[in-house]
RNA sequence: GGCGACGUAGCUCAGUUGGUUAGAGCACUCGGCUCAUAAUCGAGUUGUCGUCGGUUCGAUUCCGACCGUCGCCA
């Protein structure tokens, strides 16, 4: 039954440059929304760049640019490298934009007329080099951990969120739905920290003025990661169009990686109570990927660090689909994951040259030669009906739980059964006639489903595995679960062979 | 220091409420096939299930201690 799928990526720093940390959050987001697309859910996918801040005003001023031509900048670096990813976002938020500020001052000016924000003093360690504020517990020696230099003791007078009011009501909250933070170790993780308790939040800084003005005090801006988090809502409208933001909040699912655990799990949900709202349906934790092997991380300048890789290195040698594939197929979703350009040759052999892409190359042959370049129809009582019915629900199942690398061994079982049935038929040893015509006719038809069902993962592959296959349209246009039902490659198609659509790679 | 997680074949990992021969993929070996991108298909090897002790008729699965790795917090 369709419904109603609202993911999110966090939104980027623009002082950033796009990298595969960012890459593989996004690929993974991309992914779940061409699958709830494909089973016709009502699907919005956002995502985009995070703008205000010091940091960027700092750099703008060394850079001698302003800010706002500081984020134009860096912002279009992660548009393209999006775009250059086949990255299906309905929407690309950037917190400068004026729906984004009437949004944010909406929803603290809500939060402050129930009483959640007042004026209070802050006093703390003040690293001037940082121009930020530590805890204590974060200093070395007494010293500003960056820069290891002493501090100086400020006080300021800000806006406080309180926090502490909501411990009670976030702990009711993450126990009440099991699936709200997943996976569960990381739940647990937040409810530890919330039982020992919580502190109030200075929200806003007086010390800059890039950022969201306070509504209702002239000088302060909000600290740039409450202005963030609120990116979730106004672009479904929170603020400007409040029907809009009702049909979609709160089923949301917010996919992020675990450096950013609290902001999405404790501030972000009480922010949303203090404002009158429901806390967010699902928050997804993935971890990082621990870059190893030779070729990437060892350079002759010495250890190289995975926010060093840009996506567009790894495209060149893989391609758009073998990039993605390797995130989907090889990271299981939630724990840290070792990355490295060997592992990502062994898979991309293994999954893509070998099993679907040698695939395609045997069966457009074998049609070639048997059965004058025209696809035949299927068996509606072949044994590989059995096996698609079952990857269809295996498939679509992990999908459902947020699990991409289980989705696609479910999606590749069907694969690797088409190749077996090849092989104990042996269409190329006959003479032309009904008996070939039955197994190539099965082997397309496999290839028809499996084209469906992976194109969430490698979508331009599939788009060009449909084409060769002499369908017409596009995989991303078909609905399951009926598009997945046995039989449907109507027969009487012409078949082209084509060049190698994942050449192999020599380690 | 507090809390917690994890430690299963060469590698990456699965193992539901304890039960009889501990699984998958990759890699590897052998054999088949030759339509295919030296691809594919079949068969097969490897594990004291971290260590020690306990509960039990019986523990990878429960309990305790220890070793190791890691996370969050202080």
């Amino acid at each position: 039954m369709p419904g109603r799928f609202y993911v999110t990526t966090p939104i980027y720093y623009v002082n950033d440059a796009p990298h595969i940390g960012h890459a593989y959050t996004t690929v993974i987001a991309d992914a779940l929304a061409r699958w709830h697309r494909l089973v016709g859910d009502d699907t919005y996918f956002l995502t985009g760049t995070d703008e205000h801040g010091l940091k960027v005003a700092q750099s703008a001023t060394e850079a001698g640019i302003t800010p706002q031509e500081q984020a134009d900048r860096n912002a279009g670096r992660f548009a393209e490298a999006w775009e250059l990813l086949g990255i299906s976002n309905d929407d690309f938020i950037r917190t400068t934009e004026p729906r984004h500020h009437a949004a944010v001052q909406a929803m603290l000016q809500q939060i402050h007329d129930n009483g959640d924000i007042e004026l209070d003093t802050y006093e703390g360690p003040y690293c001037v080099s940082c121009e930020a504020y530590y805890a204590e517990g974060e200093l070395v020696d007494g010293m500003c951990p960056i820069h290891n230099k002493p501090v100086e003791r400020l006080r300021e007078e800000n806006y406080f969120f309180r926090l502490s009011r909501y411990e009670q009501r976030l702990i009711d909250w993450i126990e009440s739905d099991p699936e709200a933070i997943q996976p569960v170790g990381k739940r647990n993780e937040v409810l530890g920290f919330l039982r020992q308790g919580l502190d109030d939040v200075s929200i806003t800084r007086t010390s800059l003025d890039w950022g969201v003005p306070v509504p209702w005090a002239e000088g302060h801006v909000f600290y740039v990661w409450y202005d963030a988090l609120i990116n979730y809502a106004t672009a479904i409208g929170y603020g400007t169009d409040d029907e809009r933001f009702r049909t979609w909040w709160p089923a949301v699912h917010h996919i992020i990686g675990k450096e950013i655990i609290r902001f999405h799990c404790v501030y972000w949900p009480a922010m949303l109570m203090a404002a009158g709202l429901e806390p967010p349906k699902h928050v997804l934790v993935h971890g990082w990927l621990l870059l190893g092997g030779e070729k990437l991380s060892k350079t002759v300048h010495g250890q190289a660090k995975l926010t060093d890789i840009a996506p567009a290195r790894l495209v060149e040698d893989f391609g758009v689909d073998g990039f993605r594939h390797h995130f989907l197929h090889d990271q299981p979703f939630g724990p840290d994951g070792d990355f490295s350009y060997e592992a990502m040759v062994a898979r991309y052999n293994s999954d893509l040259a070998n099993n679907l892409g040698n695939l395609l190359s045997r069966v457009a042959t074998v049609v070639a030669k048997k059965c004058d370049g025209i696809g035949p129809a299927p068996d509606p009582d072949s044994p590989l009906a059995a096996v698609a019915a079952d990857a269809y629900a295996d498939t679509a199942a992990a999908w459902d739980r947020i699990q991409p690398s289980v989705a696609l061994d479910a999606t590749w079982r069907l694969i690797k059964e088409t190749n077996a049935h090849l092989e104990s038929n042996e269409p190329w040893k006959m003479e032309p006639g009904p008996e070939v015509e039955r197994i190539m006719g099965d082997a397309l038809e496999a290839l028809r489903i499996v084209t469906i069902l992976a194109s969430p993962a490698v979508p331009a592959s599939c788009q060009e595995i449909w084409r060769r296959i002499g369908l017409p349209g596009s995989p991303e246009d078909q609905r399951l679960p009926d598009a997945g039902a046995w039989g449907q490659y109507p027969g009487g198609l012409a078949v082209e062979k084509g060049d190698p659509l994942f050449p192999r790679i020599k380690a």
